[in-house]
DNA sequence: CTGAAAGCGCTTACAG
DNA sequence: CTGAAAGCGCTTACAG
């Protein structure tokens, strides 16, 4: 029993004023319109118009608990939903979110009271919250398969945002297909005439960090070419230094970096270095920066549609939660495809260009 | 009843498997430490391997059901929350929001299913939500003074950002010291030897617009000087073009721009009109950007700190809900204090300079 | 030390 | 047509 919690209208006080019963009030809120149940035009009137002025609603826990869901989707960001620092990954995301949100009409929820463990929020620990909401979108770069796993059979709707393999294919997700966006750039630049290749990728485990890497050698070996790996964090400062000094020494003459942001500082340092871009080294960006950086090359590289991950996410949910809305069933596991933007920094490579 | 619902481990089932009651079970879960209720460690080990075993957690319907609270703050925002288009209001504001809400572990819940009528969303609708959080923090430009009014007199709990004046000073606010910032740039600027003021301002109604405005004409008169007001609400087009034919024709020295892309769109077309910025016309933006746009000019302007906005709101939000923290009462209407930037788009004026 | 019971605010068969 | 009642899963005085 909370002490300081403010008075909250109930039923019953909506009844009292209204002159009805508490289960009354209930029925004109959730009037199912089936004959069976039908009250008089002027009860349901008077009841509204209680209702409307004090503002009523029903509180989302006990309609929770007396079974009927509450219009809320959850959304549980493994990192800082919003942009701290220089990370800004989910930004575009919640504005699909937000947009889809809106259209089917339903809250959005977002567990930022899940402790921080390592920098990443826990999502199941002591006080789980999931169950707050109907269902819930899952945001983050990583994700732990035993998590999904135990998610997955324990039957809460969810969907993740990003392809996940986990559960042997159980988990319901919308991802990106960075895989075929990869092997258009590599045939590009294999078309062009490139025969040292080099890929900077970041040093995760997730799908779209390993779709890529694979995708990449897999075009170039297929074209019984070769490229060599290597992986930094850092998109500044002496990792980088020393990640563009073993790329000098490979003098590839086309480099591959997952990150865009890398992509940005790796060129700047290149041609610091007397190095020109993309004359005597080509650089391809697979992915893209979420906003303005003010760098003003314009890459090429591959660029995801990130809104309409968000709002294509949410339309899943909503169909995984309340079934199919309008007969077209929705896949659940889906790949969105990927922009390949042709840009500047890449050329045919000439030879001892670098 | 919900058909689909999945089913879910319940303290009961968890007393039935460790042989106790159900309250025992809630018991060892909350367990107070206070001496009063304690159980063997027998008995809570027993029961605890259960709870591990089954992966069981506690419904938190049924928790806040219980009065333990849901631990939700809502938000609501008049405009879209998330960055559409190029409009980036609230990122930084829910930035400190998120933050703030994590360290006192509450939930955010982002009404997104509120109609949006004429581009903006409705604060009291029929199937108002408000209620589904503990309390709510309030986001947006321009907020209707009736509504503001109407919600203080519910006595929901609730903090607007950013200063409001309506229901005869009861709204709790956290807001933005514009007018100290603006005195503190016309002061600099009256020092400088300016004495041809023009100011263009947006076409808002709200405190900020207004406050701006008003301690910008008090400063410039108070120095016996007068300062030319103009209006206009794009950042770009004709109409920019318009009101840069006005600016032209008054020959002011220095220019006030309440918009930082207003701003910046102007100092475009000054140069391009062949006004050399400042050394012929001096330009301050009474705002400044959400993100970076790639503009290269460092401009004289205000630095509202909208991430301490943001936090600051949620401190005050959660005494009003659950009083006071560490014995240090919040004051209900506060007023952040804005940094002024010195910026290179200043100087003294010469004569005949435009 | 532990169980039975009331009650949180709702929904929904089931009686009148 | 409308009310009384059971029940959702929990917490917490209150009895044993």
């Amino acid at each position: 029993m909370a002490i300081n919690r403010p008075e909250r209208v109930t039923q019953r006080m909506i009844a009292e004023l209204a002159g009805v019963s508490q289960a009354t009030v209930s029925l004109v809120l959730n009037g199912k319109t089936d004959s069976t149940t039908r009250i008089p035009a002027e009860t349901r009137q008077r009841v509204l118009e209680v209702i409307r002025e004090t503002t009523y609603v029903a509180d989302p826990a006990a309609r929770s608990l007396a079974g009927v869901g509450n219009n809320l989707i959850g959304i549980f960001t493994y990192e800082h939903a919003f942009p701290h620092e220089s990370s800004d990954f989910y930004t575009p995301l919640l504005t699909g979110i937000e947009g889809a949100a809106e259209q089917i009409g339903v809250d959005l929820l977002m567990f930022t009271s899940a402790p921080v463990v390592d920098g990443r929020r826990r999502l199941f620990h002591e006080n789980n919250r999931l169950r707050l909401a109907d269902g819930c979108l899952l945001l983050g770069r990583e994700m732990d398969a035993d998590e999904l796993t135990r998610l997955v059979d324990s039957r809460y709707p969810f969907v993740a945002i990003g392809r996940r393999d986990a559960a042997d294919g159980r988990i319901p997700y919308v991802g990106v297909d960075y895989g075929g966006a990869t092997a258009q750039l590599a045939r590009l630049a294999i078309d062009l005439g490139h025969r040292d290749f080099y890929y900077l990728h970041l040093p995760f485990a997730a799908e779209s960090t390993r779709d890529r890497k694979d995708s990449l050698s897999a075009e170039v070996e297929s074209a019984g070419l070769s490229v060599t790996m290597a992986v930094t964090e850092s998109a500044e400062g002496a990792d980088l230094d020393l990640a563009w000094a073993a790329i000098r020494k490979a003098q590839p003459t086309v480099l591959f970096v997952e990150d865009a942001g890398q992509a940005e500082a790796l060129r700047d340092i290149a041609v610091a270095d007397g190095v020109a871009v993309p004359e005597q080294l080509s650089i391809i960006a697979l992915g893209e920066r979420t906003r303005p950086s003010g760098h003003a090359v314009d890459f090429t590289r591959l660029s995801a549609p990130r809104q309409e991950l968000g709002s294509r996410a949410v339309a899943l949910l909503d169909q995984i939660m309340n079934g199919t809305r309008d007969s077209t069933e929705l896949a659940h596991q889906q790949l969105v495809s990927c922009t390949v933007i042709a840009g500047a920094t890449v050329a045919a490579p000439r030879v001892g260009s670098m």
